[in-house]
DNA sequence: GTTAGCACTCATTTGAATAGAGTGCTAAGA
DNA sequence: TCTTAGCACTCTATTCAAATGAGTGCTAAC
C-alpha cells in the first residue's frame, strides 16, 4: 500500500479537486472544466496525464471513453484518509448543537430523535441513530399500577435510566395494595439484578409475587430484544434530491435498508467495537446491500458498558468531510449526554 | 346538486368503469380502451358521446384535446359517494389485522405504530396515525425514582394509562425515602385531577412537594403539548413507485407536509370531530398544502373523551374503496382497544 | 517536463418524421 | 331518436439521424 506516497503534489491536488468538484456537481469531471475552475496553472493537457495515471493507479475512472473522470471507491477513501479523517466541526456549529441539546427534554427518546435529525441535516444525508444497547441490562426499579380490576400497568426502569412498561392481565382480580406490597418485596431483591439472576430468582417465588415476577422477567427480556431492532432515521428527503435517485431506484433501495430493518444486521458485523470512527465506501462494505451506499458510522456510549450506534448512510458520492465530523461530534457528545443517565 | 340524478345508468357505469381503470394504471382513458377491456355492448363512438356528456357535468376533463379523459375531483367524489363510501374490508383481512393486534404488546405506542403500518399496507400509500388527545387530561399516578443524589426520574401514568417520563435536577441531594413520601402525599391528593385542577393545588403546597408538584404540573403540560402535534407515519415506499412521483416533486411536497410537522395544522381545521369517516379531494381540502392529496381520515376513540386521528394521504388517484374500508375498520378496532387502556 | 494541436469517441441534445391514441363531427342505419 | 361507421384532425410519444460538445489520448514541438 504504498501507491499514496507514489502520488506527487500535484497529482494529490488534483484528485483532491475532482473529489469535491463530483461530490457537490455530481457529473464526471474533465480537465478542462478542473482548470477552468481551479487556479491550477497548467493546461488542460498536463492535468490530462495526470489523470490518466490517478486512473492507472485505480483512484479514479471513467464510465466510458470521453467522458469525465469519477472518483473510485479507493479515490474516495484517499480523500478521507488523506483530507477529512480529522476533521472536526465549525465552533460555532458544536455551540448550536449543544444549545440544542440543552433545549431539549432530559431523556434519551428526545435526545436519539435529536442527534439522528442534527446529522441528516449536517450531512445532508439520511442519519441513523440507534439506542443503546447494554451489554448486560440491570434492573433498577418497578412499579405496579392497578388500571382495572385486572389490568394492571407494569413500568420497569432499567439501569440505564429508561422507562418501560408492559400491561399485563392477571387471572383473579388484584388490589393496588397487594400489588404495591409485592412490588416492594421484589424491588428489594431484585434491585440491579441481570436478566440471568432475574431468572434465576424468579423461580423460587410463588402466588402474586411469581406472577408479577415472571412478567417483569418476560419484559426485560422483550424490550432488550426490541432495543437491538430499534433504528431512529431521518432525512430520506436530502436523497430524494440527489441527482442518483434519478430513475434508479436508489431512494427505494435506501427505504428498503431503514424500513425493512434488515440495516443493523449488515451493519453490525463490519464495526468493530472499540474504534471510534468508522467509515465504509462502496466495496469496502461487507455486505451485499450496503455496497451502493457509503457508510460514516460511530459508537457512542459509556466505557463499554452501554452502546449505541450513529452515522450517515447516503450515496458514495457524499461529502465524507461534513459527514465524518458531524457523526465524530455526535458521537462525543451523545456519550457525554449517556454518562448523566447511565449511573451504576 | 341534482347532477348526479341526469346521469344515466349507462354514463355512471362508463364514469365508474373510467375511474377504476385511471385509478391502477395512472394514463388517461379513452373511449377505445375501456370498451377493449370491458363488455360495454357499444361502440367506442357512443362511449365518446357519453364521455363528452361527462365532461360537460365536470366528472371528467381531458389535460389536451386527443387525450384520454381523466377523472375530476368530482369524478372521484361521485364515485366515492356511489360505490366505495360503505364497503368493508373483506373478513380474512379484517380477522388478519385482529391476529396482529393480538401478537403485539398491549401498549399504546405498539398499537399506533401497528395501525399505521396497517393502513399503510392496505392503501398502499402514506398512512397518517395520530396519538389519541384528550379533551381534558387527568393524573392518574406519579412515581419518584432517584437516580443520582440530585436527579430524580419522575414517571406519570394519565387517565388514559399512558406513560410519560422526565427528569428532574433538583438544587439540594434528596434521598428515596424523602422522594417515596412526597409521592405517597400528593399521589393521595393528585389522583385524578385536571391540569387546571393541579395547578390551584400546587400553589398551596411548600418544600420538597411544592418542587415535585411543580415538575408534575409541568411535564402534564408539556405532554399534553407533545401529544397535539406528534404524527406517527408509514408507507413512503408506496408513493415513491407510483408515477405521479416521477419528475414532479410530488414526495418532496408529501415529505414536507409529513416532516415539517404542518401536517395537522392543516387537516385538523377541516375534520368535525363528530362524524366518522371524512374524505377530502383535491380541492376540497380546506387548506393549500393539502390541495394536491387525497385524503380519507377518520377519528378514533372513546366517547368524546378521548380522540386521535388515522387516515390515508396520497395522490387524488387512489384506490378510495381500499382506502375507505381500512381506515374506516382501522378506526373502529382502534376505538374498541382505546376503550381497554381508557377506565374512568 | 509541459503544452499546443489534432483526430477521435461517445453521451446528449436537437429536430423532423412517424406512429398511435384519442377526439369531434357527420351522415347513414336501426 | 339513439347508435355507429367513417373520417379528418390534434396531440403526445417514439424513433432516428445529425449536430453538438465535453472529453480523451497521442504526438511533436517548446
Amino acid at each position: 500500500m504504498s501507491d499514496e506516497s507514489e502520488l506527487s503534489g500535484r497529482q494529490r491536488e488534483i484528485l483532491r479537486l475532482i473529489i469535491q468538484e463530483y461530490v457537490v456537481g455530481g457529473r464526471a469531471v474533465g480537465s478542462q472544466s478542473l482548470i477552468e475552475r481551479h487556479p491550477l496553472n497548467v493546461s488542460s493537457a498536463t492535468v490530462r496525464n495526470e489523470m490518466s495515471a490517478l486512473e492507472r493507479l485505480g483512484f479514479i475512472e471513467q464510465m466510458h471513453t470521453s467522458a469525465g473522470r469519477v472518483p473510485t471507491d479507493r479515490g474516495y477513501r484517499f480523500y478521507v484518509e488523506e483530507y477529512a479523517s480529522d476533521s472536526a466541526l465549525p465552533a460555532n456549529d458544536q455551540i448550536m448543537i449543544r444549545h440544542q441539546f440543552r433545549q431539549v427534554e432530559t431523556q434519551l427518546e428526545s435526545w436519539l430523535e435529536l442527534a439522528a435529525s442534527v446529522l441528516a441535516g449536517f450531512a445532508r444525508n439520511v442519519s441513523v441513530v440507534t439506542s443503546p444497547r447494554t451489554a448486560v441490562s440491570r434492573l433498577r426499579h418497578f412499579e405496579l399500577i392497578s388500571l382495572q380490576e385486572r389490568v394492571v400497568l407494569l413500568i420497569m426502569v432499567t439501569q440505564e435510566s429508561t422507562v418501560h412498561q408492559a400491561m399485563l392481565h392477571v387471572a383473579e382480580a388484584v388490589t393496588q395494595e397487594e400489588l404495591s406490597a409485592s412490588a416492594d418485596r421484589l424491588n428489594a431483591v431484585f434491585q440491579n439484578l441481570t436478566i440471568a439472576e432475574l431468572r434465576a430468582n424468579v423461580a423460587g417465588l410463588a402466588d402474586l409475587d411469581k406472577l408479577v415476577g415472571e412478567h417483569l422477567l418476560a419484559t426485560m427480556e422483550s424490550t432488550q430484544a426490541s432495543e437491538r431492532t430499534e433504528v431512529h432515521y431521518q432525512g430520506i428527503e436530502h436523497v430524494l434530491q440527489q441527482p442518483e435517485f434519478g430513475g434508479s431506484r436508489f431512494a427505494q433501495q435506501l427505504l428498503e435498508l431503514l424500513r425493512g430493518g434488515s440495516l443493523l444486521s449488515e451493519l453490525l458485523p463490519q464495526i468493530s467495537d472499540r474504534d471510534g470512527l468508522q467509515i465504509f465506501i462502496g466495496e469496502e462494505n461487507a455486505s451485499e446491500g450496503l455496497r451502493p451506499f457509503g457508510v460514516v458510522v460511530a459508537t457512542y456510549g459509556v466505557d463499554n458498558e452501554v452502546t449505541g450506534l450513529l452515522g450517515i448512510l447516503g450515496p458514495r458520492r457524499m461529502p465524507y468531510e461534513r459527514s465524518i465530523s458531524s457523526v465524530r461530534y455526535m458521537a462525543r457528545l451523545m456519550s457525554d449526554l449517556m454518562r448523566d443517565l447511565y449511573s451504576a
